[in-house]
DNA sequence: AGCACGCCGACT
DNA sequence: GTCGGCGTGCTC
């Protein structure tokens, strides 16, 4: 009998491919290991065996496997179940899923590497000049890379000389995979056998008296050793004993010490604390925990809405306790920029090394740790604390999930796909592997709260802040009045000002948040009204002064600040509109003495930077911090008593249907950072439209109100949560092709659909990196099926593959855009 | 997605 | 004449 796999490849295909394999590999292989397989001419990829069975195929000839890669799966069933749901749900193919689970390092690709051909006697005049010229070099260097080939003849595509190198006999090639994950070893020394004993050791300081660097070496071993015990790196005796490597390769080739090697992991974290105890829970939290744990004896998903500051985290940290108990692992979902060292630290407090955290800053080799880690269930994996790819990991024996901020829009992954939202993901997870989850959030997302008013999801709250400190008062500030009587320094009014001086006076900090980074967003000419644009995209390039440069935020194009206008040669040139950058310098020239520092992209790019400029604001060594939405999430600050909001209308004046959603979470989530040990904070928002009806509900911290207003508004325009939404984009270089393809495409669902097609539009930047984009939105029913819906929808893109004038139009689907 | 094969412009 | 541009078709 035949044994077969069928297998994930990563690539955007939607089917698994098939391989033959031998009756012992039949044997060892397991559902979830993977196996390297040839695909297309000559690759080696990286696979995942998803079936094993004995069915050959009929249509062609199944190829052998190259090698197993795994003694034991890497990945469980539940995660392929899993990943099949996210495929189907957000229209990709599983491979793509399983490309963007699993750390890079797990995905190996295969290297074609050049030989000579040992066996063939050269006749070197039969070759050419270049082919020569490869014959040579592998003269010298048996083993060559095609790139490194391409070095040495000075071209760009070799393939065809390297062809007829082949048919003439003279080369090999050879795949070969590279195992990109290696474990880090530490290099330890310790005394040598011989000088074990008290007397060998007299004798041996003896015999170095006049080697006094070597006697010292031994001698810093001693008191390494006798100080902790523990077992002493070579790097530790060689800063200790201040001397170098040499002197220690000539101790161990004397063989008085000795090395070996010890792997370690690279994550790893200070134990020499100790978990210090739960904290007590007030009578709010205590009320919402007890509403949680009946909610989940209903097996209900559940949000927890609890008012800015009013110690979430604890609740949070009780439930994982009680999972732990349970032996069972926890996962703690947040967005990447409310993964900060401060809340990761709290945690460690608590539950020491069970803590592992999972996110993008982390190299790939840590991430590899961490998967096994999770996967063989660790003890110091047993709580995972990450971003939203941490969803993705091989958990076997998951008691709880943890989604917090869960109104947070960068849980929705944009690009590339899976375009999954990891909210939504988890919750399906939680369902398939018989867990709980809570959802966590001051101001939880209009689908979530609809989800509670529907009785899907179970609800607790907590509406007082920790310590009973007062909700921060707001003030709006009409910045369009001051701006027409001249009142205005700058940006600032003199209101803000006012209250900066009074906090700082206090000695207390103060956050100022503008939405925009960057110094000025745009250039314009005074003259001619031009800017200047980015070749590539569709958008006008904005200003950095940190590097006095144009940027473009789409593409990574950037050019130096003109001088003088492209268009008309004017010197006109004056700048639009204001970013983080720019509220820095114009407050430090009005307030010369005050120590302001800067909190965006731009300031936070190194692994790093964020955390020092956190640290030294913590340290109140900084009055004042700028910066964007970063300052939202995970930061606790206990001495700021002022939050500014520079202009809350650009943010109001988004044309998306979440737009004010946002706008409130935003506001709101600036606002909670304001007064949180003792003291009630302020905020102040500057604005142009202070009768705004967001600004209102946010004075009055009127959630509710928000939310009625939102609901009603979204179901008169047919938006979500009433209904779902598909966003298909259409992606070509050709203008008229983007054109012509999208019209056809909207015209054929209109079929079906009808006024449910939105589109097509050119989306605000209708053109990124060369490639011109339009979109059309599909709004479904709620009790629409939706798998005959998508499957309508891929029928009609078949029919689309067809037409030869829309060859090489991409069709991007986004499931739930948000 | 890659990556090969295949057909047309600009260069040694 | 070749080199290399990217259109198109396939991958077990």
């Amino acid at each position: 009998m035949q044994h077969f796999i069928n297998v994930i490849l990563p690539i955007p295909l939607e089917k698994l491919f098939t391989y033959s394999i031998t009756k012992a590999e039949a044997n060892f292989l397991k559902i979830g290991m993977r196996v390297a397989v040839p695909f297309g001419k000559s690759k080696i990829h990286t696979a995942l065996v998803a079936e094993i069975h004995t069915t050959a195929p009929t249509v062609y000839e199944a190829k052998e496997i190259h090698q197993i890669l795994d003694d034991d799966p890497i990945v469980t069933e539940l995660q392929i179940k899993h990943w099949s749901w996210v495929a189907s749900y957000y229209m990709c193919s599983i491979g793509e899923v399983f490309r963007s689970a699993v750390p890079g390092a797990f995905l190996l690709e295969s290297e074609t590497l050049i030989l000579k051909n040992p066996e063939s006697i050269v006749q070197e005049d039969a070759l050419t000049d270049e082919e020569f010229l490869v014959f040579e070099a592998l003269e010298r260097q048996s083993m060559l890379k095609v790139q490194e080939i391409a070095a040495i003849i000075d071209k760009k595509n070799v393939l065809p000389i390297l062809k007829r190198l082949l048919e003439k006999n003279v080369i090999l090639t050879k795949e070969e995979v590279y195992q990109q994950y290696k474990p880090k070893l530490v290099r330890y020394v310790k005394l040598g056998e011989k000088y074990q004993s008290e007397d060998a050791l007299g004798a041996l300081l003896d015999s170095l008296s006049r080697a006094p660097k070597q006697s010292k070496v031994i001698l810093s071993l001693f008191q390494l050793q006798g100080r902790n015990q523990k077992k002493t790196t070579v790097k530790e005796l060689e800063e200790k004993s201040e001397s170098s490597a040499s002197i220690i390769k000539t101790l161990i080739d004397k063989e008085i010490l000795e090395d070996f090697f010890v792997r370690t992991d690279r994550v790893v974290f200070d134990a020499a604390k100790k978990p210090s105890l739960l904290k007590e829970l007030n009578e709010y939290q205590e009320k919402a925990l007890q509403d949680i744990e009946a909610s989940f004896a209903e097996k209900k998903v559940t949000l927890l809405h609890g008012v800015t500051s009013s110690g979430k985290t604890e609740v949070y940290v009780k439930l994982i306790a009680d999972c732990l108990e349970k032996g069972q692992q926890a996962l703690y979902l947040l967005p990447e920029i409310a993964l900060t060292t401060q809340l990761i630290a709290r945690l460690q407090n608590y539950f020491g090394q069970q803590v592992a955290v999972f996110h993008s800053k982390y190299t790939v080799h840590e991430r590899v740790e961490v998967w096994n880690n999770v996967l063989t269930n660790k003890s110091k994996a047993q709580i995972v604390i990450g971003a939203r790819s941490s969803l993705f990991l091989p958990f076997s024996n998951l008691g709880l999930i943890i989604v917090d901020e869960e109104h947070e829009s960068s849980f929705k992954q944009y690009d590339p796909a899976p375009r999954y939202h990891a909210r939504d993901s988890a919750i399906v997870l939680a369902n398939f592997s018989n867990c709980n989850i809570l959802l966590g959030s001051a101001t939880p997302s209009i689908e979530s709260f609809y989800n509670v008013k529907q009785q899907k999801y179970g609800y607790a709250q907590i509406n007082r802040r920790f310590g009973d400190v007062l909700m921060p008062e707001i003030e709006l500030v009409d910045i369009k009045e001051l701006t027409r009587k001249k009142r205005m320094k700058g940006h600032f009014s003199e209101r803000l000002l006012q209250g900066i001086t009074a906090a700082v006076e206090e000695g207390e900090q103060v956050i100022l948040f503008q939405n925009r980074r960057g110094f000025a967003p745009i250039v314009e000419c005074t003259t001619c009204g031009h800017s200047p644009q980015c070749p590539n995209c569709d958008v006008s390039l904005t200003y950095h002064q940190y590097k006095k440069q144009m940027r473009c935020h789409y593409c990574s194009y950037h050019m130096a600040l003109q001088q003088s206008c492209l268009a008309c040669g004017m010197a006109t040139l004056n700048t639009k509109g204001f970013g983080t950058e720019q509220v820095e310098q114009e407050l430090q020239q009005i307030m010369p003495k005050l120590r302001i520092g800067r909190m965006d992209l731009d300031t936070t790019r190194g692994k790093h930077a964020y955390e020092k400029i956190i640290t030294s604001f913590e340290k109140h060594e900084l009055d004042v911090l700028v910066g964007t939405q970063m300052l939202t999430k995970g930061l606790d600050f206990g001495n700021v008593s002022l939050v500014g909001i520079m202009n809350a209308d650009n943010l109001l004046n988004f044309p998306d249907f979440r737009a004010h959603e946002r706008s409130y979470q935003l506001l709101a989530q600036v606002s909670g950072r304001a007064g949180r040990a003792k003291k009630r904070g302020k905020v102040l928002i500057q604005t142009y439209n202070p009768y705004h009806q967001i600004l209102q509900q946010i004075s009055a911290n009127d959630y509710e109100g928000m939310y009625t207003d939102q609901i009603n508004e979204r179901r008169e325009f047919k938006y979500p949560p009433l209904h779902r939404i598909i966003k298909i984009t259409f992606k070509h270089r050709d203008y008229g092709k983007v054109e012509d393809a999208s019209a056809w495409f909207a015209k054929s669902l209109r079929v079906s659909f009808a006024d449910n097609v939105l589109g097509p539009e050119f989306p605000a930047v209708s053109r990124i990196r060369n490639q011109y984009l339009k979109n059309i939105v599909l709004k479904m029913k709620k009790d629409q099926p939706l798998g005959k819906t998508k499957a309508y929808v891929r029928k009609i893109e078949r029919s689309f593959d067809t037409i030869g004038q829309f060859k090489g139009v991409r069709v991007i689907y986004n499931v739930d855009y948000i």
